[in-house]
DNA sequence: CTGAAAGCGCTAACAT
DNA sequence: ATGTTAGCGCTTTCAG
């Protein structure tokens, strides 16, 4: 059994009240006793038992994360900020992969309730009202990370997610390219899906370029498979096009393996911008030109927003700066 | 303030012994009252506090994981493994970055301890002594994932790097290269360095093809960069080579870069087989042939272990299977 | 400067 | 079937 309280302050011929005192730090000893407590402290190997400084002080000493996906590329950065910040300012992390599921995901926020959590960071989803309601009763700070709510007053932290797709965009059409066309995600995305749509379309209209819908071929999701999937699709309407804007990294990272294939060269032939700045994205070839998002301060920040929210019961959202990464997959046109 | 079980049996005018039964599905109530507790439950919004179940119970629900990286690709899909089947079991899992330090591992293991996890998962680094002690001291069940201790009678879960370093170099050899090489990582790196050279060496001489030492190319670490740096030196020295194994999968992306820059085509020129099978290297171009870790199902079985360790006071260790995943980076000679 | 004692919210005997 | 009560290990008044 663990040493208690109890055992050092008998060893230490003192009070628990005493005991407690010193290890909190608390006015109210000598120098003497403190050195005896200190003492017996090391000799017993007396390590506080932060589930009873739990109950007393009503906090866990731990923030919950719930991600739609602990595996993927993105939220592994982000995590890594949380997980960062949160232990610099004392705080422990749970992490929770909602795998997008509505029921889990409400298991998990029951559950960081029940095990009282200071705070909860929700990265990737979109927030309805039965998620809403709990974070309610739960009573402590919410942040969201790569997304936000429309319908909710809760804090995000995110890029602009249009504006950052005008500049991938601007970029393309900076470098010459006049037929631009989009591997976009999910339209039905209203986050990272419809803005970013946006963002690309009015690049192009403030450039008087040609825009129609059927310039962005729509996916169901972000990943590999649908840039695989999408490249050839789009290049069949449209075999004019030069330049392409894909709306996540593993997305241009799929129409470059499509378009190897195909005997279409990569920068050459099509130019290749992506959205994020995965590690992935150095890697490929060639490396990605990309507008990148600030995953791991973003995962920073979200903390340092739950901790201000806990203490002055109020945070700003913060929309991050994007910034664009040039690399090799973009030609300068003439 | 959240309401106690105390405000529920006041409720629903029984005694909190009552309350306490029906939650914890333990005999001795009737229908009726249960219904009744479970009504007022559901009116007040009670949520059981796991704080103070944990101070009686003397347990947490909680399992501490160690990462020297968690924004690793390869900790990441362990991380996925681990937490999946850590919530199937009724547990959650605090994540801590180490960054391979000492002091700051150290420190992660004091606080879980004093958090009173209910295990531990110590991922991909070396157990010292300083760590070992600790882990006593904690008195909890704790696993080795992707490393071992040979001073220390820890069970672990990998797969025999030596003998998954074999079938790589083997396979190229089936495949017909007489000329080979190996792109390793840090060979001072007892576990996942040293050993994998040894497969290395054992496939070739078992084959009578030539080795020397002058055929491993070291680095410090396992990453891109080594593999962009690596590759120029090794066949600076062995021109002749045909066929290489790299020690990891970053490494092997890393060496299709710097060979993509020299001109140089891969598998046409050269044939490199990686290891991990990370999500990376089917998204390579060509994609990669490579020896597979069952990263995710490792997660899992950790968790098992820990779990079978809690209640058995025994656990073995598991060597996993590894299995080679074919692709487009080896080609077949004659 | 120090100690006694009252909880924090819950579980588990022990009564009834 | 139900209630009473003694802790779990700690913090924090309140007295001295």
């Amino acid at each position: 059994m663990n040493p208690t309280i109890q055992d050092v302050a008998k060893a230490a011929n003192v009070s628990i009240a005493t005991v407690s005192r010193v290890l909190n730090n608390q006015p109210g000893f000598s120098q003497k006793t403190k050195q005896r407590v200190l003492q017996t402290i090391e000799e017993l190997g007396y390590q506080p038992n932060a589930i009873a400084r739990g109950l007393v002080n009503r906090n866990s000493g731990t923030i919950g994360v719930l991600f739609p996906s602990v595996s993927g590329l993105l939220s592994s950065e982000v995590l890594h900020g949380i997980e960062a910040r949160a232990n610099e300012e004392g705080y422990s992390v749970i992490v929770c992969n909602t795998a997008a599921d509505h029921e889990k995901t409400l298991r998990y926020i029951q559950l960081l309730s029940e095990k009282r959590v200071d705070g909860l960071v929700f990265v990737s989803e979109e927030v309805d009202e039965e998620y809403y309601k709990a974070f309610q009763r739960m009573g402590v700070p919410v942040v969201l990370v790569l997304t936000q709510s429309y319908k909710y007053p809760l804090p995000y932290v995110k890029v602009d997610d249009s504006h950052a797709a005008y500049t991938a965009t601007s970029y393309l059409i900076d470098s010459g390219h006049k037929r631009i066309g989009m591997l976009s995600g999910n339209p039905n995305d209203l986050l990272a899906g419809r803005t970013r749509i946006e963002g690309f379309k009015r690049a192009l209209l403030e450039a008087e370029l040609p825009y129609s819908e059927s310039l962005v071929e729509n996916q169901n999701s972000f990943t590999y498979e649908d840039g695989i999937n999408s490249l050839p699709r789009l290049l069949e309407r449209h075999p004019e096009i030069t330049g392409i804007f894909a709306a996540s990294d593993e997305i241009a990272i799929g129409a470059i393996s499509a378009a190897y294939k195909l005997g279409i060269r990569i920068p050459e032939d099509i130019s290749i911008i992506g959205y994020d700045n995965l590690k992935l994205s150095e890697m490929s070839i060639p490396p990605l030109t990309t507008i990148a998002q600030p995953f791991q301060r973003m995962g920073e920040k979200a903390i340092e927003m739950v901790l201000t929210i806990k203490n002055d019961k109020q945070a700003e959202s913060s929309v991050m700066p994007h910034h664009l990464v040039e690399r090799e997959s973009v030609k300068k046109i003439k």
